[in-house]
DNA sequence: GTAGAATTCAAACGAGCGTTTGAATTTCGG
DNA sequence: CCGAAATTCAAACGCTCGTTTGAATTCTAC
């Protein structure tokens, strides 16, 4: 009967259908960002939904393809967009190397968007997306990686160009080092509380978020490489 | 029977009777910082530890606690280094504020010792705690918090005279990205595979690790706040 | 040497998990 | 309006999980 995936209607192309599936795919997206992909089992998610609990396997063929697919949604958009925006910062200049702020905007800009609307996930998915940075699951951590090699080695070029006193390698970890702090900021508010008690003026905003991020990076990028003779003194430091 | 925790011992204070207790607190140690704390199931831990299945709940109560003792053995002499280097640093320079560098220094040389430190945990334990950073689990949130609460609030003051130009609010945002870009990096090799194919050459070295990471995160923290008339173009940035 | 406490052990418990099944229901082109 | 395809549904399957149990074993103080 329902032995693999149904071959989606005959005539009309997409549209409807998708109300069970959308449904899903939203509850997907809040219970995973709240839970994690392990804690969150599809039998409270499907019951969120107001869905059957077949219809996850039904639809999407199981949990793992769930949760990559409700990834995708939001993930592959923007960082196509993060690409396109390069690019045409990249013709704009015609040649001559961007400035690393204008760059790293590029690569904030679309997330920020993302976050802005609401009717694509808002912030919720920013912290699904901060999450599954961390995660240790193998098939998220390969998904990650598929859907982002593309968009670093575009981002790791132009800002090599931007940052000729930095060597391939230094940045790579200065990229590492940005990916860290922007997907910590990113998967949310509790980790925040480790370090301050917020404040109900400070509230959560996310552009206010990125507006003190930014210079945090661009400095960060920008700092001169360590020199040899400089290098910490770590073994008798009390 | 073993209905509660045994009284340990009648004459004797400790050493003895910790060969099944540290097997399981070292398994536990490396298996939870492989596969995070709900993918490690008792069972695999204690098969690879060479104990019996109940061992963990006859000496440590539970798997929540097992967690929280194998980070607390760690973490508790870390931070309290942490706390004493930023003290004797300050007795040193007698009233006069720490440079920015020194402060953060003190905050990485206690980790960094803690890595290369293979008796103690090495780098797994480091790993584990950039993982435990990220993990949603609301028990993992509050421990961590707990443990962590004095001592950020003993460096923020250091570098709240250290960095005058910095409101208090302007930075708590900013340890919060440098704790994210720290627990990041601390949490593996295999994040970093996201952004670059890691060389035989460029071996995962905890040291040189910092070394880069310090410059990075001290230039960021120096940087100039963002004035209001410099905030970012979002809205048309296509 | 023996009593009593501490520890180990194999076995089972109960609950929750992702997934599968096959029938009931809905949808919709002809 | 009918029949086939798509979808929904309640129920169950098989498995793994953390924990508990009570007997067997080891340790240790007297």
């Amino acid at each position: 009967m329902a032995a693999s995936r149904p071959a989606r209607k005959s005539v009309a192309i997409d549209a409807t259908s998708a109300d069970t599936k959308t449904r899903i795919l939203d509850t997907a997206e809040s219970l995973f960002m709240e839970h994690g992909f392990e804690a969150t089992s599809l039998r409270s998610l499907t019951t969120a939904a107001g869905v059957n609990l077949a219809a996850v396997n039904y639809h999407f063929g199981g949990k793992e393809e769930l949760f990559q697919t409700a990834l995708r949604r939001r993930l592959d958009p923007m960082n196509q967009e993060r690409i396109d925006l390069l690019e045409s910062l990249e013709r704009e200049a015609g040649g001559k190397p961007l400035s690393c702020e204008k760059i790293l905007f590029a690569m904030l800009i679309p997330a920020l968007k993302l976050a802005r609307d609401e009717k694509r996930g808002g912030k919720n998915f920013l912290k699904l997306l901060g999450r599954a940075y961390a995660d240790p699951a193998p098939f998220i951590r390969q998904f990650l990686h598929q859907q982002y090699v593309e968009m670093i080695a575009r981002y790791k070029e132009a800002f090599l160009k931007a940052l000729p006193q930095l060597s391939r390698h230094e940045l790579t970890w200065r990229l590492h080092f940005v990916m860290g702090a922007l997907s910590y900021t990113l998967a949310g508010t509790d980790a925040l509380k480790l370090f301050a008690q917020v404040t109900a003026v400070d509230k959560y905003d996310d552009e206010m978020l990125l507006q003190r991020l930014a210079p945090f990076l661009v400095a960060g990028l920008k700092a001169p490489p360590l020199a040899d003779s400089r290098k910490l003194e770590l073994v008798n430091a009390g």
